[in-house]
DNA sequence: AGGTGCATGTGACATAAATCACATGGCAGC
DNA sequence: GCTGCCATGTGATTTATGTCACATGCACCT
């Protein structure tokens, strides 16, 4: 990726940023399914999504999963970024749901980044913002709300990131929204039969 | 406050930056049960808490509270700054629970502050930070685990900020934590027989 | 075609928590 | 001391969700 591309995808980033961060960032490559993040690991990279898509589990103390957000190209990991500044280990688990370019960029660079790069700070805040108000919203959803209406608010995210094709079983929402595959299926047969979405193996098409 | 108790409070505030928030902030004081930050309110002003507590609230779509933290003095208010830099309106409420002396720093200063003054920057991230790793821990309680579990880490944090006395009604803990008051009431008689805590009237006493 | 492994469908039952109904009991004001 | 308000206690019932057991059915392999 060129510095140029760089503030394309990132708009934030002026191009001194853009050329500092392609200087020393590195390009990496996950393919689908490879994990980029674990509960435990310390972070010597900060990382910025290129292209493809992450999905950021929790996990529970028994090993339970819980979805929480996707990463799109043009945001970056906020908890790499926490992790990193405090030295402290992961608590979550991140997944490349598709073939996944990311720039990392090494800690040793983080406090020339702060201290010069004014549009450095601005766009860490920024992502700070976004992931605290999607948290926000999580939250809202499993203190407030059913499991119906959790498992619409689901689909729609994934149909946002993803497309109208959601190519996951019923035991794959279940997980990530720790439930279980019978209650799944059967909030899903009522949603095909109010007309919000048809089924095949392994694929739910979402109709809105 | 003169601006030598403002760097004792916020350690991370350079003097500078300490002569700049005393100079342009301004403070008020909010009487215990004072409302300082309510759902739809936009927000002209960051807060800084100097003394008290402050309780802070997710409120539901039909008025269900949920409870996620309390800010204590030397910490700011996550969301004002969110806010208030994306002119969006609040989503939280936060209520003073004792006498609390706040100091508010009008929209006006953020970019000076932004840009002048790198340990206000650091400030803020590390605001951002403590918050989100908080509001992790609330997913994880809320998604994770059985309502026993909750009110102890319920009880635990209200303990860990107020003191080993828990000034509330079984009713009060019902309407934080989303449940209600016959579930408390059944599972705070479980703890008493326990010994973690003993009874009166609008009192717990944590025995831990 | 038949067999095997998953994914899905479905009834019966178990459990956690919410709700309802009402009893008890402390405390403040008269 | 009586009265009434509010907090708390407690059984019975309901509801949402989870669990179990097993049937069905699609898809791929040989």
């Amino acid at each position: 990726m060129t510095s140029k591309e760089m503030t394309t995808l990132f708009p934030i980033f002026d191009p001194a940023l853009a050329g500092y961060l392609h200087e020393k960032g590195e390009s990496k490559i996950f393919s689908s399914g490879e994990v980029l993040m674990r509960p435990g690991q310390f972070f010597k990279y900060a990382m910025l999504i290129v292209s493809g898509k992450v999905k950021l589990y929790r996990e529970g103390d028994d090993g339970e999963e819980f979805f929480m957000y996707f990463l799109e190209p043009g945001s970056a990991c906020a908890l790499s970024m926490m992790c990193m500044a405090r030295n402290q280990a992961s608590t979550i688990m991140a997944i490349a749901v598709e073939e996944t370019e990311v720039i990392m960029i090494p800690i040793q660079y983080m406090d020339t980044l702060m201290r010069e790069y004014p549009s450095w700070y601005n766009f860490v805040i920024e992502t700070y913002r976004t992931r605290f108000e999607e948290l926000l919203d999580v939250v809202d959803q499993i203190a407030f709300k059913n499991m119906d209406e959790r498992l619409v608010w689901y689909l729609k995210r994934q149909v946002q990131v993803l497309g109208n094709d959601i190519n996951l079983t019923h035991q794959q929402i279940a997980t990530d929204i720790n439930s279980s595959r019978e209650v799944i299926s059967r909030l899903l047969k009522k949603l095909e039969i109010g007309g919000k979405i048809t089924m095949e193996r392994n694929i739910i098409h979402w109709k809105g």
